[in-house]
DNA sequence: CATTTTATACAGACTAGACGGTGCAAATAT
DNA sequence: ATATTTGCACCGTCTAGTCTGTATAAAATG
């Protein structure tokens, strides 16, 4: 829808083309913000690392704060994308808990194999709350609810076949996913190694795997 | 052994006494380190919430930098204390499950009604790790190795007695508990709700408790 | 088709205030 | 008396953000 907008502004008016730097600032950015957190990185230092001055940038964005809330808006566009892209790859198959396995093996490929330690921008900007306003941090806690919500659904239709060995809380069990997702790039990158976040997806497989228990025996 | 160093050096020199100060320093940082980030905390917001000088900061630390790797010794001590002491807790338990299983409980207890999202540093430095020196960088590295190395061989013991129902790896699940807390951390702050980090430990310890059965059939 | 218009896109010098850090006199407790 | 702790003025550097001007390119005009 922006970038619909933004094509039609595109047509309609003229000048040069800004998207190649914009998108620029933000691919540099978000690596300056891993490396440094968001206010340890300067606008210097962004410039330097694009070769863009400051004209160009504060056309771009009218404050650092505006960058920060693009940031997060891309970053959890790509998110909610990824959790989309699984979700219908995973559509085909009838069996809920199958589906449900089958969804967490999707982040387990997508996952493995990942020399250097993922990082996610809803983890850095949650330890430096103060820096960003309220419009920000509500993009995130949104972002984090529609996995809660994709996650209970998915739980629900296994429990509509199944009942968990255990007594479990539905909705702390839709959030566990985030959780070790969180939990691993954390992790990975405190031990300054390679990213661990498939091999801990791999115990929320196995969890999931050993929790459900069908209800008719016959299906056994 | 820091603390009597400290007493012997108070009691054969003299002049007035500065832990208070050091250990306000300390605790009002960590709190501001939470809000704002490291590089988003300013010495001078440091003094504005401690009523202490400047004078008095540099006495006690000689830059930024160095409060920061106080800081997360200290962290990384207390932490490591409540480790050992769930470990003493648990001491008493034959049934190495059962103790592993108490062990976790043990975190939950200590981790129920938390008002408000728990925090820790560990993380917080992760997310702009430039900011330290790599001495910094590595007590904490070192700090979750020595959680690895605890949950191993705690693992291990469930392991003579215990087999598990799906292929493991021992390592990765020895990491997978701090994986929850750290993930729960992020989630609960994402959130911008209460702690939710007894809830992820509860399915941590389901996960542990329907992963491992008894080898010998008649302990059944 | 050449020229002017118009609005975007970028360049870079500049500023006011905040930053980490210093130096030293004064105060305090043993 | 003296080692230790504190208060505060001060400094060079870096910070986000501003301002003014220029370059680009499509569109309107003649």
């Amino acid at each position: 829808m922006y970038q619909l907008v933004c094509l039609i502004f595109y047509i309609y008016h003229m000048g040069r083309d800004g998207t190649p730097t914009r998108n620029k600032i933000l691919a540099e950015s978000k690596a300056l913000v891993f490396e440094n957190g968001f206010s340890g990185t300067s606008i210097d230092q962004i410039l330097e690392r694009t070769g863009i001055t400051k004209g160009a940038f504060f056309y771009h964005f009218k404050t650092k704060n505006a960058l920060a809330k693009s940031l997060i808006e891309e970053f959890a566009k790509e998110d909610i994308f990824h959790m989309n892209e699984a979700l219908q790859k995973t559509e085909h198959l009838k069996d809920p808990l199958n589906r449900l396995l089958q969804y967490i093996q999707e982040f387990i490929d997508a996952m493995s194999g990942l020399s250097e330690p993922y990082s996610c921008l809803y983890a850095s900007y949650t330890y430096e709350p103060n820096q960003f306003d309220k419009e920000t941090l509500n993009h995130i806690s949104e972002t984090l609810l529609a996995w809660r919500a994709t996650m209970e659904q998915l739980i629900l239709d296994v429990l509509e076949a199944y009942h968990p060995k255990v007594e479990i809380d539905i909705q702390s069990l839709a959030d566990h996913t985030v959780v070790i997702f969180e939990g691993a790039f954390v992790v990975s990158k405190a031990l300054m190694g390679k990213d661990l976040t498939a091999d801990h997806l791999i115990h929320l497989k196995n969890y999931f795997e050993l929790l459900f228990v069908p209800k008719d025996p016959k299906s056994l």
